[in-house]
DNA sequence: GCCGTTTTCGGCCCGACTGTTTTCAGTCG
């Protein structure tokens, strides 16, 4: 078992504790380890009979280490057994409600035995909630609109979850004698921030037609596979236990070109592909681009030579969405779009003075060596209080220690001093001017919490960009990918006054966020407001995670010109809105 | 349940906001 899978396990347990009302410190440990395993880079599953190891892993004492062993040994725990035993595993899914919590979760299932979301829509439905504490009329529609948003993302992955299932069973196929590709295809291919399924193309000798049998018996017999739907000649179907499907395809190489556009997609831009095909006098399927006339094969080996064929240029894939794409390839007039390589900073991460878990040195070091040449050092303020947030004397502090460091890298990466200010109710930031006037960089953040009209969180947010102090509007949506809706904002309103105040708008690349979607993107671009790329990075680690962001960007045709941070220093701080 | 010592047990992250209270509980970050 790997250690994210563990993890969750242990966070499981800690929810369930917290709805049998278990003492709150013996449930934020159970918490604290499962952070731990999820950090730690020792394989658990691998050293759990040795205690010693185990406890010197923080935040595991010797109740957890004896729960790891036991979780190593049979997949799971006892505490987490009864309590499951009690209340049942959907419970959970009621935590992921908005505004849901433990002590609710614990008065349904006191007051009417509720227990998953199927069994609390139906009491809304039959009106049994009316009368129980706490839940008035708002609370109740509030429950029936989360419940709404619920179903509707349920059975889609985050695009780093996919991924990270892609790469283990690519790293596994490739094992193979005789497989000697394998490329995902699908939405993760293209990008998109969440992904219904899997689909993985594999090619190679062992894939030719009526030798498949051999592959296709080692592709079934992938250790983490929870079920087998379906598996023939040259499609295997299954499950991982995390419910994510997946279909592998096994190809033989002349059509893996072929296979590869059409499973990539979309559908609306294979569409339009097929129709062109037509015209041309071809038909276009995931086998070949063959001739209507007499069937002969025009292109299928590679993507490029089936668009060459169609006369039109090889197009990304986060490009392929049928949104003027076909169009521009077929003039030869696409547009160049952002890469990984063109960014040159990034600018939003915490260190071990508030929530993060390196020293600011250290953070700049990971991002010199990622090739930047600058990054903003935005620890959190005092108005997020469980994360040490800075108050002005100790934004002040950690400002001198910015400089320090920033003297210290020597030129080699700039190192500008920032903070992360949350917007209060009032659209004031939690922070004096006095004090965000000596930062670099200040992103006001929208979070999470706010659920007011849409008017009254439109104006909130204009009126911290009002402030002269904030340079960029950070989370500009306030979501969390599959936990809820964005928040209702009037985006088209907010980000015609970001361009008008050159407040620059982050994208916040962290695949939990993926703050501004597709079509916000877009309109961010057709508005002319600054944007900016940022990780939101806790530890180094994470700064990898700009890769997300990046695909979303692209997804959306932004050009390396219409963000901030792939202009160089000098030219990135005088593009910026000017410092009060 | 962990940690760090005070070596046997006490401390462990807190402020804003909402809805439902008539003075506050629950959720969120």
């Amino acid at each position: 078992m790997d250690n994210p899978t563990i993890a969750r396990l242990l966070a499981e347990t800690a929810d369930l504790l917290e709805i049998d009302g278990g003492d709150s410190f013996r449930i934020r440990s159970y918490r604290r380890a499962a952070e731990s395993v999820e950090q730690t880079t020792v394989d658990l599953a691998a050293i759990a009979t040795d205690t010693a190891q185990l406890l010197e892993i923080p935040g595991i004492g010797k109740g957890m280490a004896a729960h790891l062993q036991a979780i190593a040994a049979t997949g799971t725990m006892p505490l987490r057994e009864e309590l499951l035993a009690k209340y049942g595993a959907s419970v959970l899914d009621l935590l992921k409600l908005p505004g849901m919590g433990p002590k609710t979760v614990a008065l349904l299932w006191d007051a009417a035995k509720i227990a998953s979301i199927d069994q609390l829509a139906h009491a809304i439905e039959k009106k049994q909630l009316a009368g129980l504490p706490r839940m008035g009329d708002k609370q109740i529609e509030k429950l029936r609109k989360g419940i709404e948003d619920y179903r509707r993302s349920v059975g889609r992955f985050r695009i780093d979850i996919a991924e990270e299932a892609a790469a283990k069973l690519s790293k596994y196929l490739l094992k193979f004698d005789g497989i000697h590709k394998v490329s995902p295809a699908g939405s993760l291919r293209r990008g998109r921030e969440t992904v219904g399924d899997l689909d993985l193309l594999v090619t190679g000798p062992a894939c030719l037609p009526e030798h498949t049998a051999a592959a296709v018996a080692y592709v079934a017999a992938f250790p983490d596979i929870h079920d087998i739907i379906a598996q023939g000649e040259n499609k295997v179907s299954f499950h991982l236990a995390n419910s994510l499907q997946v279909d592998v395809r096994l190809l033989p190489p002349e059509s893996y070109g072929a296979a590869l556009q059409y499973f990539t997609g979309s559908k609306a831009h294979n569409v339009a592909l097929r129709q062109r095909a037509l015209k041309m006098g071809y038909t276009l399927s995931e086998w070949a681009l063959a001739r209507l006339d007499d069937g002969s094969t025009v292109a299928a080996a590679t993507e490029e030579e089936i668009y060459k064929a169609l006369r039109m240029d090889w197009m990304p894939p986060e490009m392929r969405e049928n949104l003027g794409e076909i169009e521009a390839a077929a003039h030869h007039k696409l547009p160049r779009i952002i890469e990984l390589a063109d960014l040159r900073g990034d600018l939003h991460m915490h260190t071990t003075a508030t929530d993060g878990r390196n020293s600011i040195h250290e953070m700049a070091e990971a991002a010199l060596e990622r090739g930047y040449q600058y990054i903003a050092i935005t620890d959190h303020s005092k108005n997020m209080a469980m994360t040490n947030g800075l108050d002005e004397k100790r934004a002040l502090e950690q400002i001198r220690r910015i400089h320090e460091v920033d003297k210290r890298m020597e030129g080699r990466i700039r190192v500008f001093t920032g903070i992360e200010v949350d917007i209060l109710a009032d659209g004031k930031l939690d922070l004096d001017d006095e004090v965000l006037a000596q930062m670099d960089i200040v992103i006001a953040s929208v979070h999470t919490r706010f659920e007011m009209s849409r008017d009254d969180m439109t104006a909130r947010v204009m009126r911290a960009m009002e402030n002269p102090c904030t340079r960029i509007l950070g989370h500009p949506t306030g979501r969390l990918l599959l936990r809820r809706e964005p928040f209702a904002l009037d985006m088209a309103a907010v980000l015609r006054r970001a361009a008008e105040l050159r407040v620059a708008v982050e994208q916040n690349a962290a695949p939990e966020r993926l703050d501004l979607c597709d079509r916000d993107l877009r309109l961010a671009k057709e508005l002319g407001c600054n944007i900016v790329i940022s990780t939101d990075a806790h530890d180094t680690r994470h700064l990898a995670k700009i890769e997300y962001g990046v695909r979303q960007l692209r997804r959306a045709w932004l050009a390396p010109e219409n963000v901030l941070n792939t202009l160089g220093t000098k030219k990135f701080l005088a593009a910026l809105r000017p410092r009060p």
